[in-house]
DNA sequence: AGTCGTTATATTTGCTAGGATATAACGCTA
DNA sequence: TAGCGTTATATCCTAGCAAATATAACGACT
């Protein structure tokens, strides 16, 4: 028996943060683009654009910052304050997996 | 910002217990039939029917017993080892949330 | 035997979220 | 001004899930 979890992060009931969305600014992080991000996970432009623009949409401050045009075609970057949610947020995931091993007793 | 979660038990991979099915189990210990039961939830037979089927089909001992045929038609009954499932599940559950809370002032 | 309200199961129908595709707009650089 | 690789957006299409519908089987009781 083990508990399982899916956690995120909501602002005026709208949906902030989540483990796809998280897992998706990583990788843009580190390819620096939402176009080389969402290939790189197997995940349509549509739907990592969309993902994106909710986020940005939501936060009161923007986890990314998109340009488009430019001399390498544009690209995005993730926000310091963008980077601070990652961590923040991976870290919580940590603090409830230990939770809930601590709870999975209970169910033998 | 809050913290939401969505909680469930899995055995050997297999969905055993979540929010939905814990309701349902209620419900059928209150209506004393599947069939009552999801049309209290608005829900089809057929799902209440597939989850109840599974819950059965994924833990050792059963948690409800279901009888066709008979004076009434049959029913379906919640058995002691489902009862305390879902009493534990709905602990489980109030401690989260107090988790959860407790970890939302990260978010400001 | 017939009635009743269940459980149990198959089949069809309908809907919608998501993928696939296409194209426009952007702006730096050469 | 032409080229490039992005972001941005619309349209079409389809697979998969869920609702709806239909029907069988069950078994106690009259």
């Amino acid at each position: 028996m083990n508990i399982k979890s899916r956690i995120w992060i909501e602002s005026d009931n709208q949906i902030f943060l989540g483990v796809g969305r998280i897992r998706l600014l990583e990788q843009i992080q580190q390819d620096g683009s939402i176009n080389k991000a969402c290939k790189s996970l197997n995940m349509s432009y549509k739907k990592a654009w969309k993902l994106v623009d909710e986020m940005n949409a939501v936060s009161k401050t923007p986890v990314v910052e998109k340009a488009s045009g430019g001399s390498g075609g544009g690209g995005t970057i993730v926000t310091p304050f963008g980077i601070e949610m990652i961590q923040k947020f991976r870290s919580l995931e940590q603090k409830a997996i230990a939770f809930f091993d601590d709870q999975e007793s209970e169910f033998k």
